[in-house]
DNA sequence: AAACTTAGTGTAAAAATTACACTTTGAAAA
DNA sequence: TTTTCAAAGTGTAATTTTTACACTAAGTTT
């Protein structure tokens, strides 16, 4: 099992990715059952999110990158910083202790972690569990029980950021597709924000911002009055806000 | 001079304090002039950021309080985390490398450090340097030149937290003397903001938040008209603004 | 007594936010 | 073919917030 690690590994930092991506309704997160639970004969029922240690010649960002491909074949996501995580105790649960054991070179070494956040369209990628990732599933965020090591923190933090994000940035178009009702971006805000939000306020504000546009086409095979699509047009978005734009 | 380094230290993750003062006119922030630059006689007139390697069993906050004050003197201080910068060319300047070279055990060690920052009033702390500090000084913020390895890159992160935190977090009482001045509220707010804050909006917005006490004491020795000074009574910020105030 | 410097004060116009309920449209069921 | 269902789409009035803006007050120095 350990030839998976590679001598260029840095032993003291490691990497791990809260991926965030929404399926219309639900927000979800990406997160890695361990390899080697059956065969290690442990009580461990706990998920990880994707991680680990980083290579000694490479940016931070290239090691999340890599180490989420390596995991889940997704590829090619722009990854933002959480920040560092670096209790002293991060890795001290016994479960967590017999699994890296059986996995890492130096099990005992010190290792801070730096968590990324990203976000995706979940029907864009295909998923391909990879290295110790036995499955790999989309967790609705508000079902997500104990998971190894300290990512709950992890993930607690990266909600933040996207709620940040969210408010600030227009980053909820990467969760839809292309073309997308206004509904369904009402949705996904009102999803994440976690909030009692205004379906009129919000539709006008959003039409507002000038950066929506409208097309010819309607959405299709629905029960009910197709609603018309929209386009998100970033270079309206960069010529009006500039950078102190606020969402919601 | 490798005495200094302990074999505790955790060879691969370093700390870096980003320590804003104000002096009643303009921001300042704390640099380092590194001891041994004389004695190495190279061209190095670089100043950095007070930080060092963090030790094994040493949580990164912890250790960012320890460097500040093992170099600075400065303690009991909160630091908030910006977040990890690990570029792998982050240490390859020539002058930085012949330093690490004196004075790290490890010198060619892949390094990523965590940023820290924090606010405080200057005229409350002494400073005294020590550990390879050979002077410390409060720079003025918009004066500071080109730091060693990649500090002005933190120091940038630094004032963009200390922003964000200005504009959502009564933080910039800290920066202020117990009782003080609207007048040098404005300021600090202003000169942070980099701003064109109207003082008498400002002014109107902090009192009508209702977490200013007036006192009765005035401004002495000023060649003009004193201004009132006010407390920042925080037991009513906690109530009124529970978590989502934004001050400007 | 005059000059100087900063403290301190109010208002009106514009913009943003909020709360709120009915009609329209297409598909599916009766 | 008519009815029913589900979500789409639409407007206004009241309130609150934001903005722009200029003079008087008070103490010190000259």
């Amino acid at each position: 099992m350990k030839e998976r690690m590679h001598s260029q590994s840095n032993p003291n930092v490691s990497v791990d990715c809260v991926v965030f991506g929404f399926d219309g309704a639900d927000l979800k997160v990406l997160l890695v059952e361990r390899e080697g639970r059956d065969n290690l004969n442990i009580a461990d029922d706990t998920l990880v999110l994707p991680g680990d240690l980083i290579n000694d010649k490479e940016d931070l960002a290239a090691a999340a990158s890599r180490v989420l491909q390596n995991l889940t074949g997704i590829q090619k996501i722009f990854l933002e910083q959480i920040g560092a995580f670096g209790s002293p105790h991060r890795l001290t649960k016994q479960r967590d202790r017999v699994w890296l054991e059986a996995i890492r070179l130096n099990p005992e070494a010190r290792v801070i972690t730096v968590g990324f956040f990203a976000l995706i369209n979940i029907k864009n990628y295909k998923i391909k569990p990879a290295g110790f990732a036995k499955h790999v599933i989309w967790e609705d965020y508000k079902s997500v029980g104990e998971l190894g090591f300290d990512h709950n923190e992890i993930l607690e933090a990266g909600i933040h950021k996207l709620r940040d994000r969210l408010y600030r940035e227009p980053v909820g178009f990467e969760l839809l597709p292309e073309r997308f009702s206004l509904h369904q971006l009402y949705t996904l805000y009102n999803e994440i924000m976690g909030g009692e939000i205004d379906r009129r306020n919000f539709r006008r504000r959003m039409l507002k911002t000038g950066f929506l546009k409208e097309t010819d086409e309607y959405q299709a095979g629905v029960p009910h009055k197709p609603a018309r699509l929209y386009e998100f047009v970033r270079e309206e978005f960069e010529n009006i806000s500039k950078n102190n734009f606020k969402f919601y």
